[in-house]
DNA sequence: CTGTTAGCGCATTCAA
DNA sequence: TTGAATGCGCTAACAG
């Protein structure tokens, strides 16, 4: 029987799957793949997997519209779970539990239906940068957030106008970009128009990346000497030494290592409650923020 | 019958698969995700391939080694069909044809066993901004080579060796990098150490962009005065201000099209003689080079 | 054109 | 322990 093996022959999963009911795929759906920060998590997520035995069906979508017809597709393929980090309705959410479909978000929540999820902590690494680039005598701040409908940008923005808020500091100006280095880089071409800023807080290190070049190279500010800027996420561009940006990186690692034992919890004991598993970022020391404290 | 639609049924498509013979599932092989040019390859990938109602079975090596356990992987899965930027020996070649499974070659190409295959032709590239830097002037070329076990790498440098060679340069010398931005510049570090060196040949843009760090940072460089570098992809960052990296970039667009046609040709018409399809890349006039001509 | 049946490649059960 | 039968959800070939 093993000289059958050595004849070629494997074991058709897909057969398996049919009568197992379980395929051994899991359905890894991610809204942006060219933002710098998620072939990282895709990376990790794949390896981590495949160390559990499991395959990855992937899902990029172009834009959140198309999420319909990629869960249609994740309902056909039988997956035993699925990652997402793209926007899912309540409805949405709803039918991987009528499903049965285990599911664990990343870097989302949800305030309605209670679902498992893993997230880097925003508001503690936000305050952490606040504080410390206050703390150091920056006072006329401005944000570079995401797009209004992204979840991920929203919070971030959010937990730095909080902690500004409570040091007294409102009416803070926000320009918005898609996340992109041209994003950062429109934004803060655009907010540098008023001289008085000298502190640039980015919902993520690309934009950073790009405001740093548009301050530096457009508006000859010294980083950070006549501006701090400061990121999230911890990409290694922002570790390049033109840039050395200061900011939060999320422990990808950690993170992704969570989600899929979340996720295999979940498959091997259908009705476990929901939890939610929150990371701190930790801080990154770079050179475009002098951060007291 | 379209009221059991709404009740949410969905086709079992392992079921279908099974009877059929067509999982509508290609696997998407990938050596080293982290590279800065593949997430991009892999997001058009995913989308040309949804386009086209095929979904993606990921696989991310972490080392080449682990090739063998993926396909065996890629087998039980019944996949239609592979694309695959990965070294595969002949043996593994000749099992695709063998078990029949359509196969296409990404930016790889097989000696032995006649493969179907798309690439971005290094060679006219590698002239182009050769022949360009020795016109302005360069005399003193050295290169940043990727491992010698990888085909890309190897191609692009006796590429731009050839090219060298044929201007009457020779005993270039090389350095080796693992195609991150720490191999760059370290890579470059141990280059610079002779003072003659006036240009610079990348075997990718990543490295290239350390190399410009520790050319300018570490040895005071003026690029492209004193030290021209080039690159080779085109990835998003080179484009940053801050390097404005002169490079050849490769059509991605272009490339993947054309590798998800092939394979479905292959996939229609099993015993369709392989086909080898080269793309020109297309030169970008960064600032770190003079190109003359 | 609708209704029935066989079988895709396996795992699981039951009989031997 | 080994061997044969059943069925997972579907498609294709067939009969009505």
């Amino acid at each position: 029987m093993a000289a059958a093996d050595e004849l070629g022959y494997r074991p058709n999963a897909i057969a398996q799957g049919l009568i197992t009911r379980r395929s051994g795929m899991i359905a890894v759906i991610i809204s942006n793949l060219t933002n710098l920060h998620y072939p990282e998590v895709l990376a990790e997520l794949t390896q981590g997997l495949s160390g559990r035995g499991a395959r990855v069906l992937l899902f990029a979508l172009k834009s959140e519209s198309e999420i319909d017809e990629i869960l249609d597709q994740v309902w056909r393929y039988q997956v035993d779970g699925a990652i997402v980090a793209a926007r899912l309705s309540d409805d949405q959410l709803s039918t991987f539990k009528a499903r049965g479909t285990a599911l664990v978000l990343y870097n989302r929540q949800s305030d309605g239906v209670p679902v498992a999820s893993v997230a880097c902590e925003f508001a503690a690494g936000e305050a952490l940068l606040v504080d410390g680039m206050i703390a150091s005598g920056c006072c006329n701040f401005a944000i570079i957030g995401g797009p209004t409908d992204s979840t991920v940008g929203e919070a971030r923005v959010n937990g730095a106008l909080d902690r500004l808020a409570l040091a007294g500091l409102t009416s803070v100006p926000i320009e918005r970009g898609d996340f992109s280095y041209q994003g950062g880089y429109d934004a803060a071409t655009r907010l540098l128009k008023d001289k008085r800023i000298d502190a640039i807080i980015s919902a993520n290190d690309t934009m950073a990346l790009g405001a740093m070049d548009a301050a530096r190279l457009d508006f000859g500010h010294q980083i950070p000497e006549t501006l701090s800027i400061v990121g999230f996420d911890g990409v290694a561009p922002a570790k390049w030494r033109s840039y050395d940006l200061t900011t939060m990186r999320q422990p990808v690692g950690r993170m992704t290592t969570a989600a899929i034992s979340m996720l295999f919890d979940q498959i091997e004991n259908p009705d476990l409650g929901p939890e939610k598993r929150l990371f701190s970022g930790s801080l990154i020391r770079g050179k475009t923020a002098r951060l007291a404290g």
